[in-house]
DNA sequence: TCTCCTCGTTCGGCTTGACGAACAGGCGGA
DNA sequence: TCCGCCTGTTCGTCAAGCCGAACGAGGAGA
């Protein structure tokens, strides 16, 4: 997350997105039912816009909101297996490694968990609207939303919400998963 | 994407992020440099923010600008292994299951994919903005985007831009991953 | 009960975003 | 060259967002 407002973010996106439809920015302004002299100073990055006006215009250029609030980017990254920072449950045999941490714009941490049979990790509800995602690459895992907990095997895939209280239970040696936890 | 400015779900949101961090109106006002009287006609679905307003409130409540205007959703799903639509690539031996399709107000699909190597499943470029990230779970990957690949193994983790042309290379057999797609 | 503090809301003001009109520049056709 | 039409910019006016102060409500403590 950034921390200066992306008046300049919004200014470059807004003039990218539109030249990506081939409109001009008075068309632009009239499609939108904004006034013209209203996106020439938003394209030049004067201004601040208001809530409505920008969804006005998101929706004209067809584009999610964020992606006219948050700067592109993005390089390659690779993380080796090992590499990232693994956190040991306390009371469980079993380690979460985030591999992607949401970043501005995004909505989705990515986690690799690894565990071994014997305990259970209690995990608390996340941010409401949260939803979790878990696809097993190894071993065996009871999971899911306490009292609604299912078994899988490499392969399978479950999804279910992460705002409320759930569980992971590895049920054989060297169970591993890939975790998706998605916000809204 | 809704079509209709998200004044009511920004109030909701602002009300619930706030209430998350355990914090008061007045304290919320205090830190983001906003007044009260603002924050107060924004929670109760009044008015129409400027984005500096809304973005100064993003950064104290540590979310990404986009969980203040989009919407939530969701329930419990589980798929077998096996059981997902497995698309096999036409001239690689190669294939890949969408576990999860991009549902409203997410930004990402995700894929289990399978290969065989001996063959390279090329990918054009996706829209514009959008993110992979790879997972390695069994066998040797080389992946990346074209003239820039890379091998990774089992536990590794890639991230690359899917806005261009890029490629998969399955090293082993019986190599598989998960696949993240991720939009903006 | 009375006081003090903090909660969130409401009210006048000042500031600023949004609007519409007028403007200068570029291009094609008569 | 002149005209017509388009581009995007600038300017003055109006409305609205934002602000600070004042307000009523609810608790904790003396």
């Amino acid at each position: 997350m950034q921390r200066t407002p992306p008046l300049e973010t919004i200014a470059r996106a807004l003039r990218r997105e539109r030249e990506r439809h081939g409109i001009s920015l008075t068309e632009l302004a009239r499609r939108a039912g904004i006034a013209k002299s209203t996106l020439s100073q938003l394209e030049s990055g004067a201004g601040n816009p208001s809530v409505e006006t920008l969804w006005a215009l998101a929706v004209v250029l067809d584009v999610p909101f964020s992606r006219l609030v948050d700067p592109p980017a993005e390089p390659v990254h690779v993380l080796r297996a090992g590499e990232g920072h693994a956190i040991p449950s306390e009371h469980a045999p079993f380690s979460g490694t985030l591999v992607s941490a949401c970043p501005p714009g995004a909505r989705r941490d990515l986690h690799v968990i690894a565990g071994e049979p014997g305990a259970t990790r209690e995990a608390h509800a996340h941010v409401r609207g949260t939803t979790e995602h878990l696809i097993v690459t190894a071993g065996r895992w009871l999971t899911g939303p306490v009292g609604a907990e299912v078994e899988l095997g490499p392969g399978d895939y479950a999804r279910f919400p992460g705002d409320q209280p759930h569980a992971y239970t590895a049920l054989e040696p060297s169970s591993a998963a890939v975790l998706v936890m998605e916000y809204i």
